[in-house]
Parts: structure tokens; sequence; C-alpha cells
DNA sequence: TTTGTCACG
DNA sequence: ACGTACGTGACAAAC
């Protein structure tokens, strides 16, 4: 026999309740956000999918407004109070959750949940579901009969009774078509609804055994012994509404109530992390993955199907040969960081394994663009290859990297994860760590060797992804941004990576003492002006030092609401104490040494060199980010700051050529603004600051002040971002009235560029992501989120999206084509940082670089306005100055 | 692991 | 009434 479908009715304002008074209200997120009802309902949820993995699942909210009960009975839970708004303010939340998880939720006005409910599951019972009634309410016990169970959460969330015909017979001695009758003699003070004196679990048992009903219990009243007898009449009329109240109605109108139509929908990874991530639901979210991808609704939940896979280890360097014909689907296979093999997919479920010692003899066919390669996640194995001697070119395809075109938000995308979503097919993950290897080495020594069976099953994977992610990139009508942008970038990252970048150790060295002596002497100033010496590194003691002990004003609050200590606040706080001064000179000199000398120390290698890597698939905007170190954040706005810089000192024989382009992102704000005072500036070169103070301020742009321009600059800037009067009035330290006066004077003379921000928004809105200028997406489900904070943050980030994205098209663009014209310079890229390009280019090359750099930055798009170059070279990245 | 802080564009 | 400028990565402290 099949076994039946399985649906699960979920009363969602009580199952919230229950969570809410069973767990502490301590729980919240870093912005203040209690989420304890959230969370419980949450829980239940997962543990609700993980336990019985209903086919179909719906949530039944109470819709506010009279029901027919509170009509009928006005005192009908009129004793209840409002429910605190610490409870309130989480259900939006819940109704997000399951948004984000495609749950369907219903109510209908003037019926409770529980009337959903119980038509639904008599209707779903009708279509030959199962049905389980998920509720913390009792009176769904009414609903049980064969094909019906309720899950009833006794108390707290974990405590739950799975109750079943059988088991209501047994706990309360009479048949669940009973229970409302029993319910009505016992009444519910919780629904204000008194019962009969006297009358307890036994009694109302025995009664309904012997007499079978409420009428039959009534018209034997004679049988009964006087008190009894006496009590009953009494109650006589109670006890009938009670049941007339209590039953729960099967015949509600619902606009939806073929039960298929709550078949759960696989959900979207990148929307559920977001809001789980929002919650800060880690454990939730670990919890949830658990369950399979798509919460185990489809057929053979779990990870999917494993592939039958066969490995044959090629040796002969002809039969090496020819594996280099066709399109090639590599998989490596790496031991921790290094690179041991390849194991290359196909045909059918035959792959063949090729020793690393032996990959010189495909040395042709990776170097060989007319050879397509894919892969998935193919910048490490080119840096391998590289670190080799040998080349790579023709990569025809990147699954991760295809994954991050369809959704930026997801960031690195995971093979486990695609295989599993897109051909469910269950893999097994790369752990490219350094315990890795330790850890297999000890355990696998030589007795199973590299998983190779496993590489293989990867290598399919990826073979089969290529065109469902392929057709998936092409749709979004991305294809070019990924064959033009994305992949040719891929291997010039590698050889940016593999080329490092000259860092001087014995300065960094000296440097190291002269901040270590200069931070002892800060470090007793601080401890004298204390009066005792504590870890100025500690936030929580310096606060207790500067607000307690010397009872300094509290100026602002970190998220979770203690007394913040961060440079605006020490800034304002200068001139109250002096420790302040020597704090701030603390900080900073503390961050130089930690991060950068510290930090950069250990990363240099034995070239000499600091091989940092580049992220193509973290940033949600398309930009590059870098790490090991970050690169991308050498200090350069302090002068203390701007001694690191001495460190990074270009290789005998060349110089660094740093090229950045000027103002891009507002360049690119007025190309797709169209405006027409921002458009002059640029075409005419102006100074874009001054320029705009002299419109805001209407005045001739020779009068502009100082601080003027300091006003436009921010307003400029703050304008990118989506800022508000208020964050502008912050950060020039002026009243909230002036600044949204500058903020009107601003729209008022540049309005093409208000409409503009409007427009992005609404569009946004209506489609779902942003776009750029190369066609690059960013999906933001914060647009459609009831909570209004995210919903606000969603569009400052559609507003910014656009613009940061568009400007990291531009600069990869400009990577790619200039890369092929570096080889006669002799020079190399070496960082890439955001609007700005470093090379490193033989002494005798630098002006031939720095024309070529600047005319290829500056014409790889055509915009509205020009683009601007500014150039500069030098020994060190200290020299690189205009 | 999370929080606070801070470096950059 | 809320919270208030986008995007990153690294470090130290504290849980």
């Amino acid at each position: 026999m099949a076994a039946m479908p399985t649906i699960a009715l979920l009363d969602g304002h009580s199952l919230a309740y229950r969570a809410f008074y069973a767990l502490p209200a301590d729980l919240a997120t870093s912005a203040g956000q209690v989420t304890n009802a959230v969370f419980g309902f949450t829980s239940m949820l997962i543990k609700l999918l993980g336990d019985e993995n209903p086919e179909a699942l719906v949530v039944a909210w109470d819709v506010r407004g009279p029901t027919f009960r509170s009509e009928r009975y006005p005192e009908y839970k009129a004793q209840r109070e409002k429910a605190p708004d610490l409870f309130s303010s989480q259900l939006p939340l819940i109704r997000e959750v399951l948004d984000s998880l495609k749950i369907r939720q219903v109510g209908v006005s003037g019926v409770e949940a529980d009337d959903v409910i119980a038509t639904l599951a008599t209707s779903s019972k009708r279509d030959g579901w199962d049905v389980v009634v998920v509720t913390g309410d009792r009176d769904s016990f009414q609903l049980i009969e064969p094909g019906i169970r309720v899950f009833y959460t006794k108390r707290g969330i974990s405590d739950t009774v799975d109750a079943t015909h059988h088991w209501v017979e047994e706990r309360y001695g009479i048949p669940a078509t009973s229970y409302v009758e029993y319910a009505a003699l016992r009444g519910d003070p919780s629904d204000n609804l008194p019962g009969v004196a006297g009358v307890g679990e036994k009694t109302a048992a025995k009664l309904l055994t012997n007499y079978g009903s409420l009428e039959g219990i009534y018209d034997h009243l004679d049988e009964m012994t006087p008190k009894l007898r006496e009590n009953l009449e009494a109650s006589r009329e109670q006890v009938f509404l009670n049941r007339e109240l209590m039953k729960l109605v099967r015949d509600v109108e619902l606009e939806v109530d073929d039960p298929a139509e709550f078949t759960r929908q696989p959900w979207d990874h990148a929307t559920v992390l977001e809001v789980f991530d929002g919650l800060a639901f880690r454990t939730l979210w670990e919890r949830l993955n658990e369950l399979g991808e798509t919460g185990g609704a489809t057929p053979g939940a779990g990870g999917g199907e494993v592939l039958d896979v066969e490995v044959v280890t090629v040796t002969d360097p002809e039969a090496i040969t020819a594996l280099g014909t066709g399109r090639m689907t590599i998989e490596p296979v790496w031991e921790g960081e290094q690179l041991i093999g390849v194991v290359v997919a196909g045909p059918g479920e035959i792959c063949s394994h090729v020793a690393v010692d032996k990959l010189d003899a495909l040395a042709g066919a990776l170097a060989d663009p007319s050879v397509p390669k894919v892969l998935h996640d193919a910048k490490p194995f080119v840096s391998a290859i590289l670190q080799r001697g040998l080349e790579f070119d023709g990569l025809e395809m990147d699954t991760a990297l295809a994954a991050y075109l369809i959704n930026p938000a997801q960031r690195s995308a995971d093979l486990v994860d695609l295989a599993s979503r897109e051909l469910g097919l269950e893999v097994d993950s790369v752990d490219r760590t350094e315990e890795a290897t330790a850890s297999q080495g000890a355990f696998d020594f030589d007795a199973t060797g590299p998983d190779l069976e496993g590489a293989a099953r990867r290598a399919v994977a990826v073979q089969r992804l290529t065109e469902r992610l392929t057709e998936q990139v092409e749709a979004r009508g991305e294809i070019d941004l990924m064959s033009e942008v994305e992949l040719p970038l891929v291997p010039i990252l590698a050889a940016m990576e593999h080329r490092g970048i000259g860092a001087d150790r014995e300065y960094l060295l000296e440097l190291r003492e002269d901040l270590r002596a200069r931070l002892a002497d800060l470090e007793s100033e601080i401890y004298e002006a204390a009066g005792e010496p504590f870890n100025i590194n500690s936030t929580l003691q310096l606060r207790e030092v500067l607000f307690e002990r010397l009872e300094l004003p509290i100026l602002k609050k970190t998220p979770k609401g203690v007394p913040s200590t961060d440079a605006s606040v020490l800034e304002q706080l200068v001139d109250k104490h002096p420790m302040v001064g020597h704090l701030l000179s603390y900080r900073e000199l503390e961050k130089l040494r930690s991060t950068y000398v510290d930090g950069l120390l250990p990363l240099i290698e034995s070239d000499g060199r600091i091989h940092g890597r580049f992220n193509q698939m973290a940033a949600a905007t398309g930009r590059l980010s870098s790490e090991r170190p970050n690169l991308q954040n050498i200090p350069i706005r302090s002068e203390e700051g701007r001694a690191i810089r001495r460190a990074f000192v270009a290789a005998e024989g060349m110089h660094f050529v740093v090229a950045d382009y000027s103002q891009i992102e507002l360049r690119i704000l007025a190309h797709l603004s169209g405006d027409e005072g921002l458009l002059t500036a640029f075409r005419n070169d102006e100074d874009i600051h001054q320029a705009t103070a002299a419109r805001v301020f209407d005045i001739d742009a020779a009068d502009v002040t100082n601080d003027q321009r300091r006003t436009a600059k921010v307003i400029n800037f703050g304008l990118l971002y989506g800022m508000e009067a208020f964050g502008l009035a912050q950060r020039l330290e002026i009243g909230r009235d002036e600044a949204q006066a500058h903020v009107d004077a601003y729209f008022k003379q540049f309005p093409d560029v208000q409409e503009f921000m409007q427009g992005i928004v609404g569009e946004a809105k209506s489609t779902g992501y942003t776009t750029t200028l190369l066609g690059r997406r960013r999906y933001l489900p914060e647009l459609a989120s009831s909570n209004f904070r995210n919903r606000q943050m969603g569009e400052r980030m559609a507003l910014n999206a656009p613009i940061q994205g568009s400007a990291a098209d531009i600069i990869k663009k400009a990577m790619v084509v200039l890369e092929p014209q570096l080889a006669d310079l002799g020079a190399q890229m070496l960082l890439q940082i955001h609007d700005e390009l470093v090379l490193e280019a033989p002494l005798d090359r630098i002006d031939d670089t720095l024309t070529l750099i600047t005319d290829v930055m500056e014409s790889v798009v055509e915009l509205a306005v020009p683009l601007r170059v500014d150039v500069a070279s030098g020994r060190s990245l200290a020299d690189c100055k205009s």
C-alpha cells in the first residue's frame, strides 16, 4: 500500500505564544529585537519537518476582528489581556521566516485559526491525506480520529505529545469524538468559559461514558446524586453554550481548500539565509540544512543520489593527451593546499585520474585556449598550475562563478549544495585546510589514499551542472559578463596572487620596535590617568574607566545598548579629559601594530613577497575582496598609517605604477541619472565637490569655502549610499533641520538624481533585483521584508548596488583588456583596490605603462561623462602619490 | 563564535 | 516608534 501523503496544519498564534512564554526574553538580535517567539516557533517547525517530513504544510493565523463566538457570547475571551508588544512585534518576523521557507499561510477574518484548521483537516482527510495538527491548544483534540493526529505542545517548546485517538482514550477515558463535550463540562478558564461546579476530569469522563452525550446526561439527571444533579442543572445553559462555542467549525469558506496547494516548495537558499542571518539563528540554520536542501520535500531526501563512478588512473602519456581533445571538466585532487592530481570527467560516469607528477603530459592541453575547460572554482587550480611552472588558458565555465553571478548573495557557492539543489546528487565536500591534511594523513595513511571516487563524483556533478547553470546565467542576460569579464579574470587574479607584492621585512621589524616603544609610553600615560593599569584593548574595561570612573558623558551606544568607545565618541570627548587623546593615539598605533605589522610579517614568504588572495565571489555587489592579508585596506588616510605603505616595495629594477579612477561612482551616478548638473560638471572636468557646493549654496565656484566643499563632499558620498538628513547631520555635526535644508537644496539643483534614486528603488521592488552597467544582478529580498528597518536597508542597498557594482564591472573589464597588453612591457598587475590598479613595471617602461594603463582604463566603457584616471609611480607604495 | 573597533574604497 | 551610509576583512576580547 502506498503511504498516504501527510499534511501538517499549524496554529501559528498558539505555537508562537507557547514559544514566547517558554523561552527567555533575552534572546535577541544584535539590534535588540527580541526573538524568543520566532526562535521557538522556528525550532518547532524545523523539528516537525525533520520528524514528520510532511508533503504539505500550512500555517493558519487568527485574524483580528469579531468572531461568531464573541458575537454569540460577549464574555468570550473577554478577560484576556492584550498580548504584550514584545510578543506582537515578533509575529511579522515569524511570517517572514515562513515566507522565506515558501510555507503558505492562511487567515480568514472573523474566523479563528482553529476553525480554519478544522476545516482543512476534515477536507484533507476526505481527500486521502494523513493529517497532523500542530498546536498548543487542547480544543483541537476534538478533531482526532484515525488519520488525524494532533501534535500538542504541552509546555515549553520540546515537550510535545503525538495525540492519536488511542492516546485520547487512554488519557481521558473517552473517545476523541466526545472530547468537545468533555471540555464543555469542564469549561475553559482561558476562554472565560465556566464549567460545571464539582465536575472534574473523572466525573466528566464517567458521565460521557455512561450517557454518551450532553443530551444523554441531561436526559438522565434523575439518576445522579442530588449535589451533582443540582450543579448540572445550574450550568445547563452554560454547558450547551460551551459546546457550541468550543465546537470547531469545519466548513469555513476558504480561498484555497485543496491540500495539494499547500505542497512544500523548495526554498531559496540565499533568501532563507538572509532571514536567518538577520535573526542570528545560526544553529537553527544548521539544523535546517541538516534536513536537506529542499527541506526534505524532494523524494529521496537527504542529499540525493550518490553516483556510481569508476575511476581509471591514466599513466600513459598518449592516453593523457587524448584526454585533452574535447572539453575537459576538471576536478582537482588536493592534499591540504597541495595539488596532488586531477580527475577529468567522462565519458558517462567513468572518469580519468591523472596524478600530479604526470600532469606535465597535460601541459599542452591546459595551456591551449582552444581546449575548453570547466571547473568548479578554478582559481586555486590555476594557481597550483602556475606554481608548477605550467600555464593555463581556455576556461570555458566555472560553475562556482556561475552560481555567484546567478545569485551573488550566496558568496562562494558550495558544490555540495549546488549538486544537491540542481541535480539531486550527493557529493562529498573538499576540505583544503591544513588540518585536513594532518588528520587525513594520520587516518588514511597509505591505506586508502586520496578520495578519487569523491573527486570523480564531483567532476561528474560539475559536468552536469555546466549546462544548467549556463542556461540560468543566459536567462538572466549575464552571459557576456560571464564570458567576457568574470571568466577571463580568473587566470588574471591567479597570476596576481602568484606574483605577490614585495614587502620589506627589515623595515617592518624596525617599525614594530618603534611602535612598541610609543605604545608603551601611551600605555603608562593612560594607566596613570586611570589610576591603575587595565587592558586598554578591552572595550569592557575601557568603558568602565571612561564612563564610570571618569564619568565622561555617554554619547553613543553600540547596537547592544552599551556605551560605545569608538573613535567618533573619543574625538568628541577629547577636550573633556587628557586621557582621551592618548587613547586615540593608542588605538591608531595599536591597529597599525597588530593588523599591519604583526599581521603582515608572517605572511611574507621566502621570495620576500606577500601573496594575498583575491576573492571573486565574496561581495554581493560584484566587487573583489582581498584576504590573507587584506591588501585592499592598507592604510593611506593618516600620516602614521602611510608608514605601512613604505613596507611595500617594488622588485629590483622595477617600480610600482598606480592608477585610480577619479570619482568613478559619482560619474556612474551622472551617467545613470542623466542629470544635467552632474553631466556638465564632469564634462567640464570641474572639481565635483566644489561644483556641488556652488550649486547647493547658490554661489560662484570661486567663492566656495573649504567648509562648504567639505559639506558637499559628505553629501556626494552620502548620496551613493542612500543617506538621509539624519546621517548627514551626524557626520557634519550640524542640526537636522540644517542637514535637511542641504539635502533639499541638493535635490532641487540635481532633480534627475532624485528621480533616478526613486526609480531605481521602485524598479528593484518590482523585479526583486538591481542591475549594473554590464547586467550584473543583485537580488534584494529585503525589499519585500515586512520589517520596516530591513526594508529600508534594502532600499539603500538597491540604491548603492548598481553604482558600486557598475564601478566593479568597469575596473574588472579594464583588467581583462589590459592584461594581454602588459606582457610586451614586462609589466604585471599586482593589486586591485576597487577603483585602483597597482602594477609593477620595469624602470625603463614606466612611462609606457602609465600611458597604456590610462588609455585602457579611460576607454574601457563609454559613459555619458568621461572617465578620468590619475596615475603615479614610485619605488614603494608610499611614494606613489600624485 | 560573537562583538566592537577600525583599516580601506 | 524605529533607526538612521554602501561594500569588504582582520584583530582582540569575551562569551
